[in-house]
DNA sequence: TCCGAAAAATTTATGCTTAAAATCGCCGTC
DNA sequence: GACGGCGATTTTAAGCATAAATTTTTCGGA
């Protein structure tokens, strides 16, 4: 008696708030899970019990009697790829879909193949998590193949190659159809020599975003813009936005002749790649939206340049979140393919009057 | 009989594998748990049987027999903060961290602190997680007070105003060591006019960098780097860096007979703002590290800028992590205060030969 | 007096581990 | 050659906090 009121207060169980309430640990557990089937005094009474005791469900018990991990994992992207913004906020909002299905998001490191993989296979078959979200998902990406060998439910972040006939589920938004809208953006503020400003195909989200700008030139009848020289694959950083636009207006300023050819209107792969061209422009005395229009794509910080504001394509990562999420919980089995469509954030760069 | 085998086979328990053993539960148990008390060749009947079960441990019932919980949480900060790759590498860091120590990271959404206590409560008290990691620790932050409060085990990346006197544990690279280490390397070089670029006092860490600036030109005796308009606040992103920097050298280049005071090193708080040094310097045809020197902060991706490579302060973030780890896990109580000395990382962008 | 629905309590089960008890083999000793 | 006892293994029993399924109790109305 002493020993216990000395100690630190053990937190209190179940069987403290039956006791303190005076009914069986059964009718709390019901006052907790379905309460209409208990009596209105008593549920008064227990839950004044759980309020002097501080009571909390123990999760853990829970999740073993139920046999359902509360957890989903996340095999967070080695650091060396491409920093990011966009994927923080990807991340932000992927554990705010967890929270909303009532799971937290727990987070496993990227490494060696069969390292990663072992670690899967505890959280999983250890009951821990109920499945995994994979992200950057590349060409030839084991990670899924090793994943679905063993049984192990997840889903990915992009999809490989294999596009609609992948036999695992993956969520993208339509890279396609966001250039394409930037491409109707500026084109309907009467721009017709646009030029893309493209990475390498590592992923097919890349290759996605230079096919939707070649689409949409087409339709819209706007050969120029599909010339040799006006699709550049520079990168996807900073520096190579500063160095692709000065080489693709450098022709405009030295060559008069040509100055047709030089575009008036920059498609970038990214707002980094956007922010760099943005340099490039004030560098030169250059004001973007009134004198050359730039567009972004994933709608970071970076958007946000001093004074000038970069227009560009918001990924609905919240509806991503939620879909991935969506299908570990409900779909742990078969394969379903989202394809989500973006939005366009307009700025000052794409406003002729700016 | 043919339920069991037609249906998806369930995952295999100590009991299973007791059972095709031949041995007790206990048994296997011990051999997970305590290898050395138990017989060569039970051992290895045993493992035989957890392999071809393919068996796992189930880390819930595991955690909760042993009530003791196997995540350690993690407050999200909020996306508005200002998109730091540094933040990136430390999450990836603290993630490694926990799975050293065996456990694993989870996720919490910052938001209201009302709503965000209650979330903590529900997963400590639950009995989730084993305490909190909290980051982005502002001079005015509620957090850690409000955790204190209700008893949940916390450690904080960064302190308060109050110092080593705080009543919570707190870890922290020491900023105003690694400021003068990028001072004192300059200074080395012959560099006796400094700059120092940094960016408002919204969190402890920035007021110490600045401090570390004063503090190291006095102990050289560089006063001139010490006058009015040497050390300026624009901000800690990429945009202000480039504006600031056009400030601080454009007085160089228009007023002749100031130029002695025009600065040949620019001490910058973060590797956006030296980043955004870098271009600006570009754009005048000057080459960083030759004719100006440029320091960064957190030794981010963005120090490879294009062909220059910024010279950095790397704060220790594995340690920092695993401190901060320890610090939940072994100390939950009583607080204590870590300072970890950062590492400068010299590239081009002070080299005099560059 | 008894029926039947609603409310509450029992029983059983989840998968694991600590502590205590039981088993086994082996050796020296008388 | 049987006994006691020791040490090395292994097993039994108990319990962690919860919840589904089942049983018991309660109580108003016929």
């Amino acid at each position: 008696m002493s020993g216990k009121s000395s100690a630190a207060r053990r937190k209190a169980s179940m069987t403290d708030v039956a006791e303190l309430a005076g009914v069986s640990v059964m009718t709390v557990s019901n006052v907790i899970n379905r309460p209409q089937i208990v009596a209105e005094a008593t549920r008064t009474k227990v839950h004044a019990a759980m309020r002097e005791l501080r009571y909390r469900n123990n999760l853990v018990a829970r999740s073993l009697r139920l046999a359902q991990p509360r957890q989903i994992g996340y095999v967070l992207p080695a650091q060396d790829a491409v920093g990011n913004q966009y994927m923080d906020a990807f991340l932000h909002d992927l554990a705010a879909a967890c929270q909303a299905a009532d799971r937290n998001l727990t987070l496993i490191t990227e490494r060696g193949t069969d390292a990663l993989m072992t670690a899967c296979e505890d959280l999983y078959f250890g009951q821990s998590v109920a499945g995994f979200v994979i992200s950057n998902v590349g060409t030839e990406d084991p990670r899924p193949v090793e994943l679905r060998k063993r049984g192990i439910p997840f889903a990915a972040y992009g999809r490989t190659g294999e596009a609609f006939a992948s036999p695992w589920s993956w969520v993208e938004g339509d890279a396609a159809l966001g250039i394409a809208m930037a491409v109707d953006h500026v084109a309907a503020r009467g721009h017709r020599e646009l030029a893309f400003v493209g990475a390498d195909h590592a992923s097919v989200t890349m290759v996605q975003r230079e096919h939707g700008y070649r689409e949409a030139c087409l339709r819209l009848g706007l050969d120029g813009s599909l010339a040799a020289g006006r699709i550049v694959h520079s990168g996807s950083d900073l520096a190579s936005g500063v160095r692709a636009a000065a080489d693709l207006l450098g022709a405009a300023t030295n060559d008069t002749a040509a100055s047709s050819a030089a575009p008036t209107a920059l498609i970038c792969v990214s707002d980094q790649v956007a922010a760099g061209a943005v340099i490039t422009l004030q560098s030169r005395g250059l004001v973007p939206g009134r004198d050359v229009a730039v567009t972004g794509y994933d709608d970071t910080p970076l958007t946000s340049f001093g004074p000038v504001g970069i227009t560009s394509v918001r990924q609905a990562s919240a509806a991503i979140a939620a879909e991935l999420v969506r299908l570990i919980i409900d779909r742990p089995g078969g394969p379903e393919h989202v394809l989500l469509p973006p939005r366009l954030t307009p700025r000052s760069s794409t406003d002729r009057a700016a």
